[in-house]
DNA sequence: CTGTGTGCAAACACTTTGCAGGTGT
DNA sequence: ACACCTGCAAAGTGTTTGCACACAG
């Protein structure tokens, strides 16, 4: 179902990625990328990276979607239960380093959990 | 602030509540009580049950906001820590009687947190 | 050459806002 | 009477789609 072509516009995103080393929202990566790519690009090499595991995503206070590199991901074995945290005050979102286990809950079978936790960060405590 | 009114409105949309005995999207109120009210009371209205304690919101799978009665929360003491389930075949959404307990994370104040589980519901299963 | 990738504009879906008029207490 | 609530239309925001053209392999 297509190979991914290693194109200037994947390489920018990946880049952007590489630098920030942080978890960037959607909205946030049209903006900054708006001069280098049309934002149906963004939205397009996003979901593609998605797919081959090497960005994850998880919503956001408020509803917004936020990639961020996986460390510990493959196509195969997408390892969904990333703890985040946001801040409240200014927004920003980390990847916490928390293993979380999905407790087992009976009549349910469950896939994937996606846990944010809101509060304040360090800066703004 | 603001004297929360006894108002038809109001009712109709608590009654839906307890109706139904689940946690209801946004889209699916608006969609059920179009003919009743408009779409802006219903988004009022939830924000009022909102802040009054009366309802939870969460955000559901795609970043859907959704809304559930309140078992344990008054307007002061909300308890947002409320495991919920969102089946990925009917898109279902369960409030899960699960006691889910932050984890303590240094360098982070932890005011809220949300957790999600998608997998398949005892219907879809 | 062929299948992907890209830009642009338009369409979509969900949510918020402003304002005039209606309603609860 | 006054503060609060409601409907309507318009605008705002984030996301997706269709299509013609460009590019990587």
């Amino acid at each position: 179902m297509g190979v991914t072509r290693q194109t200037k516009h994947l390489k920018i995103l990946l880049d952007t990625f590489n630098e920030k080393k942080r978890a960037l929202s959607v909205a946030e990566l049209v903006k900054l990328l708006e001069s280098k790519m049309n934002k149906t690009t963004v939205y397009r090499i996003l979901d593609k990276l998605m797919d081959d595991g090497i960005l994850h995503s998880f919503i956001g206070k408020g509803g917004l979607k936020w990639y961020a590199m996986c460390n510990d991901c493959s196509r195969d074995t997408h390892n969904d239960v990333h703890p985040h945290f946001q801040c409240k005050s200014c927004g920003e979102v980390a990847c916490l380093p928390v293993t979380f286990t999905i407790p087992d809950i009976k009549g349910y079978k469950i896939d994937s959990a996606s846990l944010l936790m809101v509060g304040e960060c360090g800066n703004c405590a």
